[in-house]
DNA sequence: GCCAACGTTGGC
DNA sequence: GCCAACGTTGGC
């Protein structure tokens, strides 16, 4: 069985198009040990939720699955990059990230509106007041309401 | 652009 | 180890 996950991220930063295109991507630049945490308990072929946000109609835009396991975020490694991180040594790196892969586009992407106006999604951590984490655990049945929402 | 919420940092 | 200050996120 695999698990359901969420993959926050600004379209402008890396869209869904962008995926599709690319067909897979490492998750990198992810600063915060929560969602550090999450990508570490992926395991191959989980699926994920891929969420665009901070946009006018934030929207869960299709479907993408883990197709690498939690390996050391380089990023955090390059000098003057934007994510480069000195506390992330090679020999003992601070930041992991996975590698996610398109899986599916949605004919109608869910959003954020649309989702918060389903009642049985009430307990879905990204709807939940505050809760801001990029990368989120997905609940089965929530996984199966969004997929019914995209038809 | 505002601002609530929350994670992180750093002084003590 | 507490907690105030600060920075960031992200919906609106």
């Amino acid at each position: 069985m695999p698990r359901y996950w969420l993959f926050k991220t600004e379209p402008h930063a890396f869209s869904f198009e962008r995926l599709k295109k690319d067909g897979t991507t490492p998750w990198s630049g992810v600063r915060n040990f929560q969602a550090r945490n999450n990508m570490v308990e992926m395991r191959l072929g989980d699926l994920g939720l891929f969420y665009h946000s901070s946009i006018a109609e934030p929207a869960a835009m299709g479907i993408c699955k883990v197709v690498k396991e939690a390996y050391p975020d380089f990023t955090a490694f390059e000098k003057g990059g934007e994510y480069y991180d000195p506390r992330s040594t090679p020999g003992k790196p601070m930041w992991q990230m996975v590698d996610v892969a398109f899986v599916e586009e949605f004919a109608h992407p869910v959003t954020l509106a649309r989702m918060r106006a389903d009642p049985r999604l009430v307990g879905m951590d990204l709807l939940k007041k505050g809760y801001r984490l990029s990368v989120q655990p997905v609940m089965p049945h929530e996984w199966k309401i969004v997929l019914e929402l995209s038809k």
